[in-house]
RNA sequence: GCGCCUGUAGCUCAGCUGGAUAGAGCAACGGUUUUCUAAACCGUGGGUCAGGAGUUCGAAUCUCUUCAGGCGCGCCA
């Protein structure tokens, strides 16, 4: 129906309209034809005439009223009226209502089909966290934001590829190695170091590895002797003294650490339902001493025409591409710096093949995003093809008061706690139940709730509802009906009405990469449902009723279980 | 100082690619169950959309500016 209307609207434009080329062009780009947000402005509603009446100088009720006839003359539309300012509404016949209701319902894309968008292969790259300990709470709002929108893009026909950038190289693992080792051989006074990694995981680790090296008590105290004072020099000092003391022993429990706590990871987003197709190693990009190497290839490519050398550092030219200032891709030692991995992971990326790269990072990296860009177009590609989606951190609350986190201390509210707590669905509700990049209030003690406040059972409770009722029906021996047949009952068209705008609720949050549009949508239909199953008793109504409100409900049920399931959630069938 | 984000009902927030009277939940008060799940529904009160200026037929939405709050500005990752 969509189409049909858009396209005589489209023939208006073309033939009845005297514009020329340009003001068709912003007169096709501005016009919108919506579904009407009341069955009292009619079906559907298109504000052509107030955009046309700006570009041809003419009234708007002069150009309704030359498209009102052409419209009308359609079989299925009853009746036209200009209303408003100048909007046109139109409302259906009551077979071509319920018509599109039942194509919209075997087409989950029924709507969505008359827009051009071409298929595009799309790579959303989130969570990435540092492998050197447990996803906490703030990593799982990235999971689920970055898996929902890559649901959402499957569903408007996309290719989605999911990837974790693995942090695998640098001084972060070096500090995990040495935090083990510390633990396993217990090398330390008092107070373990203050930059090392103190959380209980450690000493997991630690226990799970069968390692002896027969170390004595006075090599440990000459490991430990004549530190620096400085938190952050001291553990580099330890890390160097057990490299060059322990070699085979580093290399094995670093090697054991990380694979350790990569798999907790892969479990822990296992659970929460976020799989990846790819996990890509930063140590797979290889060493800046080898000339061979992706990473010596990728900087080769920028350091011909972009780069120079300054204080004995080799610089990008980043400001040449729109940064606020030059940046070091090789340090003053001859290591690389974080940016010049990142630079050969992002030509990596875009070699690809892939149409599109979205980038989830926390909202701290908002920084990064001109130096990345900078970078990109350096390389000769178009920093059009990336796309930054930050994610705000999210604070959690509990009956009120804040949760404490602090990293360093290892005390922290982890992501698996937080799902064998409320669960995966209500932790991945209330993760995208707010703009990713704004700051979110999570509080616990509601989401564990079973109180009214609660709106991820409230939504729940709706498809329960229904599915209580589908049972009924069918413990009469009546068959759930294919279609309507009473052609003239009209007690469901709002909530038919709020149906259908289902696939225009999705193809935005698509486009604009918005779950939340979603969550929001599903309380208004849920609230739509609840008023009417108030209202109406279903299984009691008039037998030639009774039909068109299964079909309604059924519709409705799977409008929200298909919601749903593009936020990676499990709709209840019983509460 | 520069950059990004935010400011909508008492509280938490929707709405922001301009559209018809600015919405919801919570909180407050008052109602609804011999009937399909009351984790529900109905009603009442509550707003200078931070302030100001501009663009427009039309602004919470776009532009500029002021104020208030948050974050980011390493040869860290």
């Amino acid at each position: 129906m969509y189409n049909q209307i858009s396209a005589s609207l489209n023939d208006f434009i073309d033939n009845e309209l005297s514009l020329d080329s340009v003001q068709k062009k912003t007169l096709l780009k501005k016009q919108k034809l919506t579904l009407s947000d009341s069955l009292k402005k009619g079906h559907w509603t298109s504000n052509l005439c107030l955009i046309a009446s700006n570009l041809a100088k003419k009234n708007p009720q002069d150009i309704a009223s030359a498209l009102i006839p052409v419209l009308e003359s359609k079989s299925e539309i009853a009746k036209v009226e200009l209303a408003g300012p100048g909007f046109i509404n139109i409302f259906l016949t009551r077979e071509a209502f319920l018509n599109q209701l039942d194509n919209a319902h075997n087409d989950p894309s029924y709507f969505l089909n008359s827009s051009n968008t071409s298929k595009e292969k799309i790579q959303i790259e989130f969570v990435s966290a540092n492998p050197t300990g447990p996803l906490h709470v703030g990593h799982g709002r990235g999971a689920a934001y970055g898996d929902a929108i890559g649901r959402i893009l499957e569903r408007l026909g996309h290719e989605v590829s999911r990837e974790y950038y693995v942090n695998d190289a640098g001084r972060q693992i070096d500090i995990l190695a040495c935090s083990i080792f510390l633990r396993k051989f217990e090398c330390f006074k008092n107070e373990f170091p203050e930059s090392a990694y103190k959380g209980s995981y450690i000493l997991e680790i630690a226990d799970a590895i069968e390692l002896d090296i027969g170390i004595t008590k006075s090599e440990k105290e000459s490991l430990i002797d004549n530190l620096p004072n400085d938190n952050e020099e001291r553990i580099d000092a330890l890390i160097e003294r057990i490299k060059i003391n322990y070699p085979e022993a580093w290399s094995t429990i670093r090697d054991f650490g990380l694979s350790y706590v990569i798999e907790s990871i892969r479990e822990d987003l296992t659970k929460f339902k976020v799989i990846f197709n790819n996990w890509f190693f930063e140590s797979s990009l290889g060493e800046l001493t080898d000339k061979k190497s992706e990473i010596s290839k990728a900087l080769a490519k920028v350091q011909k025409d972009h780069a120079y050398e300054k204080n004995g550092a080799i610089w990008l030219e980043s400001t040449k591409f729109g940064d606020d200032k030059d940046r070091v891709i090789i340090r003053e030692d001859g290591r690389g710096t974080y940016l010049s991995a990142d630079l050969a992971y992002h030509r990596n990326k875009l070699d690809r093949g892939f149409d599109t790269i979205i980038n989830v990072w926390g909202a701290d990296h908002h920084g990064y995003i001109k130096r990345i860009e900078a970078t990109i177009e350096a390389m000769g590609y178009s920093k059009k093809q990336m796309q930054v989606q930050l994610v705000q951190f999210a604070n959690l609350f509990e009956n009120g008061s804040k949760v404490k986190m602090s990293t360093r201390s290892g005390n922290f509210y982890t992501l698996k706690q937080l799902i064998d707590d409320i669960g995966p669905d209500a932790s991945r509700f209330y993760y995208l139940s707010k703009q990713a990049d704004q700051h979110l209030d999570f509080d616990i003690g509601i989401a564990r709730s079973n109180s009214k406040d609660n709106l991820y059972y409230y939504i729940q409770y709706a498809h329960a509802r229904i599915s209580s009722v589908e049972k009924k029906f069918l413990e009469l021996k009546q068959p759930l009906p294919k279609k309507f047949n009473d052609v003239d009952f009209d007690e469901c068209d709002e909530l038919l009405q709020m149906a259908l705008s289902a696939q225009f609720v999705i193809k935005s949050s698509g486009e604009n990469l918005q779950p939340h549009l979603i969550i929001y949508y599903l309380r208004d239909i849920a609230q739509n449902f609840h008023q009417f199953y108030n209202n109406v008793n279903i299984l009691n109504a008039d037998e030639k009723h009774k039909n068109n409100i299964m079909r309604t409900l059924m519709i409705v049920k799977s409008v929200i279980a298909s919601s749903f399931q593009l936020l990676g959630i499990e709709p209840l069938e019983n509460m």
